[in-house]
RNA sequence: GGCCCCAUCGUCUAACGGUUAGGACAUCAGAUUCUCAAUCUGGCAAUACGGGUUCGAUUCCCGUUGGGGUCACCA
């Protein structure tokens, strides 16, 4: 192609934007400071609507690898598809990213200010850049414009599957790969629109290794698809390939890590590297989460339709607490992680000493909710009591107004409330997430428990008769005493549960079934409903100790 | 369909070519002077299939089957 021809196309592509030249754009990148060992690594979500776990998943990785060995992690955002692009999407990255403890070195902080020195870290504020490296592919005839029609493409893939042939855009299918300068004027002067290509050197009889730190070395066939660089959807922004091997190169980045979608893609990547003179990339290509149908019981992957968890915002909303939700991701990365935290679930997951080479089996990982729920109950019984209160305190009152008000009525009463049965060897462990804050505690709170427990307390003792039910309440009531011990509280129960014929011997209750309203756990199971509306709460004297005499006679009668 | 990745309990996974194939979650049973949770003890539970190589294969090779990914002016 002539330079005359070059220079019409690119004048047809710039209009009359100006651009600078690369070795200008390539001083203000200029190498990192920084030693062997260290990483330079990078998150590059696109801004599409709600974040994937997966995104969290990839940027916790980046972030320990990074952080781990003293190096940097940057964010970027991808946002070249100007069609696909959501409002308020990239802040809804920045932020939660924050929300996860994964905010990065370099790129948009979770208050919307930017570290770093390699920006822009918006791919569209960088738009020049790429076309100042289009260009030069352009003049190293490693580019050229395509004017075909989307119709004209679709009939070749047609072609390519009738004759059983690989589709895409390639060799002797590469409609404008190889017109003459005259047609190329030709279709320049009708001015219509075109859409600047890769011309590839790479042939799909031939291979090309990929060194990949997670995959190990994978034999690829070499690329050989003329893929476009710039769009031409008059936003003059690169495509996916371009924009990633520019910018990884002048970001300095010196792992590449990303979905392992993008495996098959890498000779491509490579290809376009070489032709610009850039050494290929280093990457590591993590695998995708999966989940388990809760109706079919099959495995697929999260969607965003079918599966909330697919969604962050879920974990947040739930209010996991973020180190569980860590922990449990950096399990699914490094099996080893499991043994480690186990151990003390205290610990500062950051202590771990992460691997990438144990995440080389790649099978599409499902998400464990029940596992995740474990780690969680182990995280929460592992923090303090402050730390505690503050966190159930804080998901309350966001999310629950009308308890969180009662609960500021007696802070030391709440205190008091939250601490049930914590401490000590066997904490308990029935709060998995902060969300369940109000089914655990609620009761303890008089209109609370009028609204949303008492309810529920007619429906969890059916099975015993009204008047039953008012003989045993009366008994207990009869020689109940709030300063009582245990020994002696419980000495009383069994006393009231034999007179309201409750039997303290189980077998004697299988033999003869017809003598007896129940056993002494049924008999305890009518006080413990009556008084929270629950089966299932902590100890049944701790509690009475704690909501006091008035309200145990009250709630009883 | 082409190309690539993968294949161990239900799930996540461990096992220099020699192990009673281990752990965790889930599940089941028993214990814990009241329920549940927790805790403790114990149980059930896997090398996809077929060929090789080898004294010996979960491990190495080939094939089959199965799952996933990818083949866009989406990333």
């Amino acid at each position: 192609m002539s330079e005359e021809i070059k220079q019409r196309i690119k004048n047809a592509l710039l209009g009359g934007i100006q651009l600078q030249s690369r070795a200008d754009i390539e001083a203000q990148y200029p190498q990192r400071q920084r030693s062997e060992g260290q990483q330079v690594t990078r998150l590059c979500p696109s801004p599409t609507g709600f974040v994937h776990i997966g995104t969290i998943f990839t940027g916790l990785i980046c972030e320990r690898v990074a952080h781990q060995s003293d190096g940097t992690y940057i964010l970027r955002i991808e946002d070249t598809d100007k069609k696909r692009e959501v409002e308020g999407a990239k802040e809804l990255i920045t932020e939660q990213l924050g929300s996860f403890g994964i905010p990065p070195d370099e790129g948009i902080q979770p208050d919307g200010s930017v570290n770093g020195k390699y920006g822009p870290y918006v791919q569209s504020e960088r738009r020049d850049i790429y076309l100042t490296y289009a260009c030069e592919l352009l003049d190293n005839d490693r580019a050229y414009p395509c004017f075909a029609t989307s119709e004209e493409l679709e009939a070749a893939v047609e072609d390519q599957k009738a004759r059983k042939q690989r589709p895409g855009y390639y060799g002797e299918w590469a409609l404008w790969r190889n017109k003459s300068d005259k047609e190329v004027n030709d279709a320049l002067d009708s001015g219509k629109p075109f859409v600047l290509r890769f011309k590839s050197s790479g042939s799909h009889e031939k291979r090309v290794t990929i060194s990949d730190r997670i995959k190990g070395k994978v034999d690829l066939p070499q690329n050989d698809l003329d893929v476009p660089l710039i769009k031409m959807d008059g936003s003059l922004l690169p495509t996916y390939h371009l924009a990633h091997v520019v910018d990884d190169y002048l970001m300095r980045v010196t792992l590449v890590m990303r979905g392992e979608e993008w495996l098959p893609s890498t000779p491509l990547h490579a290809d376009i590297a070489i032709a610009l003179g850039i050494k290929p990339f280093k990457y590591a290509h993590t695998p995708v989460i999966s989940i388990l149908d809760s109706e079919t019981n099959n495995k697929r992957k999260l969607s965003k339709r079918k599966d909330p968890e697919a969604d962050v915002a879920f974990w947040l909303k739930q209010a996991y607490p973020i180190k569980a939700v860590k922990a449990y991701l950096l399990g699914l990365a490094n099996s080893n992680f499991d043994d480690w935290f186990r151990e003390d679930p205290s610990k500062d997951v950051n202590d771990f000493d992460f691997s990438l080479d144990k995440l080389k089996n790649s099978r599409s990982p499902l998400l464990d909710v029940k596992k995740l729920e474990d780690y969680s109950k182990d995280v929460i019984a592992s923090i303090s009591q402050g730390e505690f209160n503050k966190h159930a305190l804080a998901w309350t009152e966001l999310h629950d107004r009308e308890l969180f008000d009662a609960m500021m009525v007696n802070p030391e009463f709440t205190s008091h409330v939250f601490s049930i049965e914590r401490g000590g060897d066997k904490p308990r462990k029935d709060v998995a997430k902060w969300s369940d804050v109000p089914e655990q505690f609620g009761y303890f709170y008089d209109d609370i428990f009028e609204q949303r427990f008492k309810p529920l307390a007619t429906e969890e003792l059916s099975d015993f008769s009204s008047d039953v039910l008012s003989t045993s309440r009366a008994n207990f009531l009869d020689t109940y005493d709030s300063s009582d011990d245990k020994d002696t509280w419980f000495e009383k129960m069994k006393a009231s549960a034999e007179k309201s014929g409750f039997t303290l011997d189980r077998k004697e209750l299988k033999a003869n079934p017809e003598k007896y309203n129940g056993s002494i756990a049924d008999y305890a199971r009518i006080i413990r409903v009556s008084l929270t509306g629950k089966r299932n709460t902590p100890d049944l004297y701790q509690i009475m100790k704690i909501i006091g005499n008035d309200k145990v006679i009250a709630r009883l009668n």
